[in-house]
RNA sequence: GUGGCUGUAGCUCAGUCGGUUAGAGCACCAGGUUGUGGUCCUGGGGGUCGCGGGUUCGAAUCCCGUCAGCCACCCCA
């Protein structure tokens, strides 16, 4: 060894073990067979896309944090040579950010899907974030969208399916926050404040609940909006809270009029399915994706700083691949987050991994006949694993705790004269000979 | 991007008012003799004390820089 190479993994990204990928496992499982009950059918898009694919549509923001892929080759050196002084001129692809952007351009590129394109996808996207608590640089989303429909029933829909996701996960307590983006502009508009100043006092209110009043305040005024029009945004969106708010601003003239009796359709319509219980008006809920245009989701969950996922209506990224616009909504929950609560939680299953069985091999025992007995311990359904080398059986059994493997089977010259394994269950101590085909049914039965 | 904390064995950490060959627990390996584990006992391997520089007779320990990780904020899923 002449240098050490670090083993860590890239910042952000994760090794799973086996522990780890069973529970992952255990989630995705769920949240597909939920998804499919709800009519949708799976896509799976590149990890690669093109960078003019993912390129403006997600904000300033966004487009920081995407991975970007370097030319190869002569490209590189064309664009080396001549002098490149942007990032456009060293890479023209990127790693996939979300799993909307792809989804609006297989839409956009395939134009004989059915008129209601109801997909679900749960892949990795990364973004080059600063890892933190809950926050990695790869992780994985499980988006169910549906496009061709401006109906509510498409976003009650949605929302009933990630809510029941959650509910056979074992959440009770989360909370699917609504709001809408053109009601949310419309109030900005009230208290005064200028359209140049609408996302950052967004930004700033999202802090609410963390800042407080006077904390808000104070931010903004650091930034240039006047505590007099602060204080007027506050008080709209106090009002806004009100039972009734909704009802009133529903009655209303233009975008606001319209965004609030959406807003008052998905809570009736959500009120039928499972989301019910579940979905809260929330004036001051803002999302930082740029290409949402109506109704906008977040689920928010106990004792978690981020949320648990988010969603929206976007009406219009589908028609920037410049074919046609089409309407869509969709909502993606995150899997780390959804892990990450419930590991904190306590609120995994008991989940089997790895072998029942340990097959031990005694001395005189050929490699042959090991490997003759543990096929026929596997046709009958059991995880088997051979003890590799020659050892005594005091570690072979100790490797078996190891393990954890519940059952020993042992094969010794005794054994093998009678076509049978000596099976201990390691918990009890208790074993007996079987012949080979009774030990499947044996090690069922415990 | 902002602020704070921490870098010593594979893991969790002790050691630091500067002083002989740097420690523990867990993990790993081997023994406590022949085909019986979990407990126990004994022994063993494994660290250029994150990296670079400085102060000093002498640095894991003090100073500066740097990198990395963690936490909070920001943002998000």
């Amino acid at each position: 060894m002449s240098q050490s190479i670090s083993t860590k993994p890239p910042s952000g990204m994760r090794d799973f073990l086996a522990a780890d990928v069973a529970r992952r496992r255990h989630v995705v499982g769920v949240v597909q067979r939920v998804y499919e009950s709800f009519g949708f059918v799976p896509l799976e898009t590149p990890t690669i896309e093109n960078l003019t694919t993912l390129l403006g549509k997600y904000g300033p923001e966004g487009d920081q944090l995407l991975y970007r892929i370097l030319h190869r080759r002569e490209k590189l050196q064309r664009a080396l040579e001549g002098g490149a002084a942007t990032e456009l001129d060293l890479a023209d692809e990127g790693l996939r950010y979300d799993l909307t952007v792809p989804l609006a351009r297989v839409v956009a590129n395939y134009r004989d899907l059915p008129h209601y394109y109801k997909r679900y996808q749960i892949q990795p996207v990364w973004r080059a974030d600063r890892p933190a608590k809950g926050r990695f640089r790869e992780f994985w989303q499980c988006d169910v969208d549906i496009t061709g429909t401006k109906n509510v029933v498409a976003d009650a829909e949605v929302c009933g399916a990630v809510a029941t996701v959650l509910r056979e996960l074992g959440f009770t307590d989360f909370k699917i926050l609504v709001n809408h983006r053109e009601l949310l502009r419309a109030l900005v508009a009230d208290a005064g404040i200028a359209a140049e100043q609408e996302g950052l006092a967004l930004v700033v209110l999202d802090k609410l609940d963390k800042v407080g009043v006077d904390g808000v305040k104070k931010e903004l005024a650091e930034k240039g909006v006047a505590v007099a029009r602060t204080e007027s945004l506050l008080a709209v969106l106090d009002r806004a809270r009100e039972p009734e708010a909704l009802r009133s601003l529903a009655e209303r003239d233009g975008p606001a009029g319209v965004g609030a009796r959406e807003l008052l359709a998905l809570l009736a319509t959500g009120a039928s399915g499972p989301a019910a219980t579940h979905i809260v008006f929330d004036p001051t809920l803002a999302r930082g994706l740029s290409y949402y245009t109506g109704p906008i989701f977040e689920i928010g969950v106990a004792g978690l700083a981020g949320s648990m996922g988010g969603g929206g209506r976007y009406d219009n990224l589908i028609g920037m691949f410049g074919k046609q616009q089409i309407p869509a909504v969709g909502f993606s929950l995150g899997l780390e987050r959804v892990l990450l609560v419930m590991e904190e939680r306590g609120m995994f299953p008991a989940l089997g991994v790895g072998p029942e069985v340990l097959l031990c091999r005694m001395n005189d025992v050929p490699e042959s006949e090991a490997i003759r007995a543990a096929t026929v311990l596997r046709a009958s359904g059991l995880r088997v694993e051979v003890f590799a080398d020659l050892a005594q059986l005091g570690k072979q059994l100790q490797y078996a705790n190891t393990l954890g493997v519940p059952f020993a089977a042992i094969l010794g010259t005794k054994e093998l004269a009678l076509g049978a394994v000596t099976l201990k269950d390691l918990r009890s101590g208790e074993q007996v000979s079987l012949p080979l085909a009774e030990v499947g049914a044996r090690v069922r039965r415990v």
